[in-house]
DNA sequence: GCCTGCGCATGACAACTGTCATGGGTCAAA
DNA sequence: TTTGACCCATGACAGTTGTCATGCGCAGGC
């Protein structure tokens, strides 16, 4: 083979599904300038492996076990190594927290595959790759609950009852019940239900 | 090369990540007698494709718009084609609905991506591939609910109010309730958040 | 220092939800 | 043809949920 041998760009791919995870190597190394030298299951594998890899870029999903993808890229913001988030969802709020642990790039899995690589190219020149579907401004929409009313929202939202949330949080079942009607109300929704529907759907909760 | 160019397994992906379906499509063209020859992106493109291309092996994710992946293996059932299931989840439901629409196969994406090439390998051959995982007895657990009852659960799970799915299904107040009420008593809940996500959990709604 | 936002609480009322008893109808299988 | 499963309905009751007014304490911004 007559390659050029140029330093290829260094990845560490974090994604839980290892079926998804050894296919996306499978694309990347295809390409002759990319090379992944690492792959991770979980938050927690891919801050090892940037720790000791040092690779030049971290493409990691959001939602995985033990450490999700923006806390991984939170851990190593300032860090050489520049971080692609690549997810299923088109969630403001992933976008926004993405954006505010210092990612690079924000890619949906809904795109061709080939803009995988792209976007690693793009991003190791120094570039940012947001995907256009997220781009607008309208979806750096802001949150609007309060931490309490969040964690109530999500608690009542797997079905736990007014007087559960509120042993388990150790407050009285009526502030339990205040919350989830301002968090009802921020939302515009009518119950606790549509309300969780709403935030899940904005990555609010 | 000298490849003794024996008949490839002809196949068809399906899968609505664009991302993923291509990754999938990038590592099975890697075996050397694995062919992709057609990428579908929903269930009807699936059927379209099998029924233009008459590939040996269909693989289908199962939560795809237009038409799910269990649909679409139930539309070609009988035919020379045979279904391998590919999926995020492993709910005893969707395992069993599989079986019932003839597939060959079913497998979690959590698994090693190698095994996806062994799975098609497998089946061509006319073996069963069951993801391991799903295999005991005890995952083939039948589901509970009647007909009215997944549907009224399913509306009152996204928010609607007890009146809002009597007038969607041209029902009673009180019948809506009776129905939830049933749902939730079948499925061991306290109130219909928990019956819906215990009913999801399991491949039921 | 004063205001604002947040956390937390109470009480009261109205609305919604879950349960139960009871009864009607259809249809398929035994 | 009888039984059983499913569909649909009503009414009544208790329990849960959503709303609102009101209040206290605490921290950060101005």
């Amino acid at each position: 083979m007559s390659t050029p041998e140029k330093k290829r760009i260094r990845v560490v791919i974090a994604e839980d599904q290892e079926m998804v995870l050894g296919a996306l190597a499978a694309l990347l190394e295809m390409e002759g300038d990319i090379s992944v030298v690492a792959q991770a299951r979980d938050g927690k594998q891919a801050l090892e492996a940037v720790r000791t890899q040092r690779p030049d870029i971290l493409i990691t999903d959001i939602e995985m076990p033990e450490m999700t993808g923006l806390d991984a890229a939170n851990a190593i913001k300032g860090d050489t190594t520049r971080v692609i988030v690549v997810t299923t969802f088109a969630r403001p709020g992933y976008l926004r927290r993405a954006m505010e642990a210092g990612a690079s790039g924000y890619l949906l899995k809904a795109r061709p595959a080939r803009e995988l690589a792209d976007a690693v190219r793009r991003v190791h020149r120094g570039l940012r790759v947001i995907d256009p579907e997220l781009a607008s401004e309208a979806w750096m929409e802001a949150d609007p609950l309060t931490d309490r009313e969040r964690q109530v929202l999500r608690l009542a939202s797997d079905g736990a009852s007014t007087e559960a949330v509120a042993k388990k949080l150790n407050l009285s079942a009526g502030t339990v019940r205040n919350y989830l009607s301002e968090a009802i109300d921020k939302l515009g929704a009518n119950n606790r239900i549509e309300a969780a529907r709403i935030a899940r759907s904005k990555g609010w909760l």
